[in-house]
DNA sequence: GTCTATATTGTGATAGAC
DNA sequence: GTCTATCACAATATAGAC
């Protein structure tokens, strides 16, 4: 038996892992409300019946999978531009971990900026759960220490001044939408997969230099 | 009779007007998939049946809203970018255009990332009609035309070499991000509709200037 | 735990009166 | 052109056997 097993036994997690695997693949490609639980089941080669088992409902199910991919998006993020290390480095460290990480599940700006746009409700359950607290007693701090941060270059006259809010929005924007606009680069730009690859590769030693350059003094 | 006729007569399009409206606030809110067909009947103040006599489906409808709005995102976009204007000043006007375009209709590049991420089979229809012509004719010489542009000033030692692609797609991204990642800057950043609106002006004023120096020599 | 029915509701679409 | 009533089926969810 062992893993051709198909039936009776679910050692571990392992179907409920499954499952939750492919709602993520179907949710990802499909949104929320354009899968179909009957895709999912398919996808994870069980019974439709089995989901509800395993997560009581559709929101249960999808619910898990945002939680799981907010869980992976907004950790580093955060502690990276907390860390206690020099502005450039955080420059550098951000460009790479995004790049790197939406390279591998390019699905996924789209989707989260689908879910949040049409499901803003959820954003503060959402970030609560993926950074481990609430939000009031995390990100303000986070963003006032980063803000002396950048001050502190200002008076040396090693760079502009930029508001640190400001400062977070375009980094990420220039890491992030080029995947969310992806359907749309490769008609217009005539991209498949790989001259996209190529582009990003690209992007990875342009855009540190690109970004520390525009806050030159 | 004249305005408060609710029935029998529709002089000019009236009526098909009110339902195309009436579909757009709700296919923004709610996104192709989530939209009810129910909901914009109601929206519109009138029968659902009323709908698909109009627009025969809810593909009919969704796809007349998705051209509508391409059509009035792109076409600008591109002249701009295609104008026969310095980088400076299409970079003034790009900012410009996007940002108090945006900002009176917030949730349009939301639901214009939902669904070419959603639907990326509808991108290529949805590029020739809004550009009034085949991609293939119009964007490969636009960018030809930008990329000769930058060479110059970058001959000129005014400016640091850059791909065309990547000069459109950080200037895009730096302006339309930010509404897309909106949900998620009201709760980070907790931000009201007035604090939003702040942050937007104070990038109305500072992304050319950020992004000019991005591209300083 | 996993499956096969089946119940139940939601939702796009049509028929036909006015 | 607009409405009410209804159809047909898609989709979530549950019951109950194994």
């Amino acid at each position: 038996m062992a893993k051709t097993a198909k039936k009776a036994i679910d050692r571990d997690g392992e179907t409920e892992q499954r499952i939750l695997d492919a709602a993520r693949t179907v949710f990802l490609r499909r949104g929320t409300a354009g899968a179909r639980m009957q895709e999912i089941a398919q996808e994870a080669g069980v019974n439709q019946a089995l989901l509800h088992y395993y997560f009581r409902s559709k929101e249960g199910l999808s619910t898990a999978v945002f939680r799981q991919i907010a869980g992976r998006i907004f950790p580093a993020l955060v502690q990276t531009l907390a860390a206690d290390i020099s502005i450039d480095e955080k420059i550098d460290r951000i460009v790479a971990l995004y790049l790197e990480n939406m390279m591998r599940n390019p699905f996924l700006p789209g989707y989260l900026i689908s879910e949040l746009h049409h499901h803003p409700e959820r954003v503060p359950q959402l970030l609560s759960s993926a950074l481990g607290a609430e939000p009031g007693r995390v990100l303000p701090p986070l963003f006032e220490k980063l803000g002396a941060q950048i001050n502190e270059r200002v008076h040396a006259g090693e760079m502009r001044p930029i508001a640190p809010e400001q400062f977070a929005i375009n980094l990420i924007s220039l890491c992030i939408f080029p995947f969310a606009a992806r359907p749309m680069l490769r008609v217009v730009f005539g991209m498949d997969d790989q001259a996209f690859a190529r582009f990003i590769e690209q992007r990875k030693t342009e855009l540190p230099a690109f970004f520390r350059n525009a806050l030159r003094p």
